[in-house]
DNA sequence: TAAAAAAGTTGAACTCATTCATTTTTACAG
DNA sequence: CTGTAAAAATGAATGAGTTCAACTTTTTTA
């Protein structure tokens, strides 16, 4: 299983894999050249795209990481929310957004965001959607928590409503990392309040 | 006012959109170089980066143009809605989508979307930006007309709503626009079922 | 263990977007 | 009409991502 061939390989990547994490959150991503990270990895440019497809591959494998990360603490929340529909909806966004600056800049996040649009055909655009596609779920996850617990009414469809949320979170999120004077802070009130009126309607009547 | 200089300054941008829209309509906007968009409006290279400041200018002027014309056929929308809130929200949102495709494919949606991410602090992705804002405010003032015509509960902030419809409708359209296999009768269905709820929630109840 | 095959590495060459020093064109004053 | 300043056009040069034919290293075969 594991010649020396298999192990220079995975070396190789987790060097590549390594320099572009330190190089990217240094120095930003665009000022990195595939010949700066092939150097901190101590391999050739042709080997960089031996492992990589694209300078944003590399990006996106990063970005994948994180994501991952807040799926993991996202799933906390859902399994034991705080009381309310509205404390618990947004406990879950914010945890997202709370998470997303620890390993990558907001330009790194824009050019990935970019390029999951742009190349989102290739195996790493796929890639990306996929994650999206999960804390979508995971949105719909909480809902359906909620539901059984009496916080939301039971006539909404949990899975049309949790893609509406994330949507919405998810083009905040967008804004977000657009612009680089709005803060964390910023944002969590931002999307505070417009998810009042959603989370108004959804909400149990307390009594008639 | 006119003079010569004015004139022809006019006329060789004139040529060098047109060139562009004719050109990444054909071969799409990748394969287009800014070389071939020169020789077409038979200008040299410099003068096309006299006339914008990128290739993705380029596109981003020919997103404008289509954009504005979403924005006056949604108006005449928002000036005679159709009965009931679901209808009359699902007839603006498609007709956002049914012009999308006239002037532009969903490659040069998708390079342009990924500029306004990546590039959100430049003229072009400011621009871009504020097409969304006045989209979203569209969407607000349809809300509005609705309540006034008692479709929608007046208890519900339609700035906010407004927004997180927009959104959504925003991210249904990327979601088309990064997959070629997606057809637009797929996106009014995903979009009709994923509103549904949304709709009855701030639907004015007929009767107690 | 030695030769042949397979897999992987290398870096010079290639493509394009973008820049900028030079040249050309237009406007305007005398 | 002529000279000069301002504005604009030009295209060769620059720089960075990407490719690929030649070269090494590892594995397999006998």
């Amino acid at each position: 299983m594991a010649g020396l061939r298999e192990k220079q390989k995975a070396d190789r990547e987790k060097r590549i894999l390594k320099a572009a994490v330190t190089k990217f959150g240094a120095q930003g991503y665009r000022s990195v050249r595939i010949e700066d990270l092939a150097e901190a990895a101590e391999v050739s440019v042709g080997t960089v795209y031996n492992y990589y497809q694209t300078k944003g591959d590399i990006l996106i494998a990063t970005v994948a990481m994180e994501v991952e990360e807040v799926l993991a603490s996202g799933a906390e929340i859902v399994a034991d929310p705080p009381a309310g529909a509205h404390d618990a909806l947004c406990e879950l966004i914010f945890s997202y957004y709370d998470h997303s600056l620890e390993y990558l800049s907001k330009e790194m996040w824009r050019t990935a965001m970019a390029l999951s649009i742009e190349a989102a055909a290739t195996p790493n655009g796929i890639r990306y959607a996929e994650l999206d596609q999960r804390l979508a779920a995971q949105m719909t996850d909480m809902i359906v928590a909620l539901q059984q617990r009496g916080d939301v009414r039971t006539d909404v469809d949990p899975v049309s409503l949790g893609h509406v949320i994330f949507n919405n979170l998810n083009q905040m999120f967008i804004e977000f990392v657009k612009n680089d004077a709005v803060t964390l802070s910023d944002l969590r009130n931002d999307v505070a309040r417009q998810m009042q009126p959603i989370s108004d309607l959804i909400a149990n009547r307390k009594m008639s």
